[in-house]
DNA sequence: TGCATATGGTTTAACCTTAAACTATATTGG
DNA sequence: CCAATATAGTTTAAGGTTAAACCATATGCA
């Protein structure tokens, strides 16, 4: 237990150097996919595409706003942009009349494909090089984390 | 080798799952940890201070740029701000003179330290709640991503 | 019921980042 | 030696994000 802020200990080393690694790692892969995103998508916009894709049921902007940990705003941003492509539906909420309900359109189902395919392009030398097993290993740990963050977020 | 979009390949969910998580963590940490900045600093910022606090050698802009993954254009703003707060000195270099050297002050390093010590109160009960094996375990299959992607930048 | 407060969504201003244009200095090759 | 090209750093415009102000509708409670 050290006492003053030389800070040095072993353990704060630790999880700080944790986090600097997927920080790092954060910033390499998003440079990378951003690039191979197609219908000039952000990330932002792929990831609400890929939450509806992987079958989870329509839901209001604020909902996703909590989801992907990013204000209102930028969500009211990102929505704009999706319908605008035609890659989401907005209507209104049928019981309060202040809210919406967003869903994948066809469109944007396959755009969502297509940002899939040319995301694993874009990483096909990533994934020639370490096995599956070897990523599986880390899964575990990651999620335990992010469960962890998410539930204790201040 | 699936051979359309329909990408339901266990491999392909494995990585694209991996770098999901990884950039929640991501996002969750920040969050968290922007907060705790005092002296109105950003991650950039302190990430700056915290390369030189370290103990790495004084060095020119670019070469912190390509460091931290962000353009010249960037790092000139962070070293603006940094400078102005007297956090860092930016001489000239000697033999090149296009080019400049910076280096960490004392009152940068106060900062720094002052910086970490409020990370560790906003992480307190993260620290709390993970052990440091927990965490170094997880170390080692980070850093060979991490390693991979940056010397396979694209 | 009706007013006070809370909640969903949009808008605005400030800030950070990127890509690209631009300035100044180095290096290279004829 | 000098012109062509490359490199270090700054600046600018465009775009995304946040915090906060701002509507509109809901909810709570006297």
């Amino acid at each position: 237990m050290k006492k003053d802020g030389n800070e040095q200990s072993p353990y704060g080393e630790v999880y700080f150097r944790l986090f600097t690694e997927i920080g790092i790692i954060n910033q390499l892969v998003s440079n990378r996919a951003e690039r191979a995103m197609p219908h000039g998508l952000t990330m932002s916009q792929f990831g609400v595409l890929n939450h509806f894709a992987r079958g989870l049921p329509p839901k209001p902007p604020l909902e996703l706003a909590n989801a992907f940990q990013v204000t209102k705003g930028a969500m009211t941003n990102t929505l704009k942009q999706l319908e605008g492509k035609g890659f989401v539906k907005i209507v209104p909420h049928e019981k309060d009349k202040r809210s919406k309900i967003v869903s994948i359109s066809e469109l944007g189902r396959e755009a969502h494909q297509h940002a899939k395919i040319e995301l694993a392009k874009q990483f096909s030398d990533f994934t020639e090089s370490f096995s599956a097993e070897q990523l599986a290993d880390q899964l575990p740990g990651l999620e335990k984390l992010r469960i962890w963050l998410d539930e204790n977020r201040l």
